[in-house]
DNA sequence: GGTTGACCTGGAGCGCACTCCAGCTTCTAC
DNA sequence: GTAGAAGCTGGAGTGCGCTCCAGGTCAACC
């Protein structure tokens, strides 16, 4: 909370990093890379993050927690410097993304399946089994 | 298909990958890493899979698609080569990824919501425009 | 005014899971 | 018996997404 009773809301990296689940290094290189803008400084030169920084930042999570590459995360967020104009190619994107999405839930549930045969295998293996330590004599 | 009518079903490397669906490097690397024990090699000293090892590499890709770590799966693997007494322990690990494959899927489900609100905003937006290129005069 | 702690920059390093390569052998087909 | 395809080995290289570091600045508190 390093907030110089001016402007309403700025939070400092680590304030940041702490409310996005982001590492400060990882904020760091977001804005490297493009990912995010740079965000305001204060009269140090240091980072000031907006809440609507921290929303941006917080949809970007979810879209690297859902797998998109940074890469098309980097062409969307140039995309939305477009305004309007671009809300076409986003939608799209994000189209195509959840279509991935929902593809690899339906990928992560047949692989359940098989997890599931397994564990019932070995538990009727174990069942099966005399004990180990105590064997029936 | 080289088999020297000899031994029921073998698989050179470049059919084992196909079947399995990893490449023929990757095949060596899992072999090398010892995710796989080394195949039966045919009279030249190539390697030869059986249906038991192209089995077990399937379900090593299962493991590997729903996201387990390869040091994990080199656990597993070495648990196997215990035979029965290492039952319990490869059903505590299983048990235990399907615990985070589970909480994977709800974690893409939740990213899911965000994904479709963004989408309906786009198209609510788009709707509203004056399209684009032919500007309502 | 000196120390402490948060933050800054540019750049190097890392862990993971492959992937590629050079140089060699071996089988197959002509 | 020779060309070409497929496979072999050990080791180096790659792409991704961070993560760490050295060396410096700045502000705040004692």
């Amino acid at each position: 909370m390093t907030q110089p009773t001016t402007q309403p809301t700025t939070y400092a990296i680590a304030e940041a990093a702490h409310r996005s689940g982001l590492s400060i290094d990882t904020l760091r290189y977001y804005e490297r890379i493009q990912l995010i803008d740079p965000p305001a400084r204060d009269s140090g030169g240091r980072r000031a993050y907006s809440d609507d920084d921290l929303a941006w930042l917080g949809f970007l999570t979810k879209l690297r927690t859902t797998g998109m590459p940074i890469k098309l995360m980097r062409e969307y967020a140039r995309l939305r410097h477009q305004g309007l104009a671009s809300a076409g190619p986003r939608k799209r994107i994000l189209e195509r993304h959840r279509e991935d999405v929902l593809a690899r839930i339906e990928e992560l549930r047949s692989c359940l399946d098989v997890l599931n045969y397994k564990i019932d295998n070995y538990a009727t293996l174990i069942a099966a089994e005399p004990r180990p330590q105590e064997a029936s004599a």
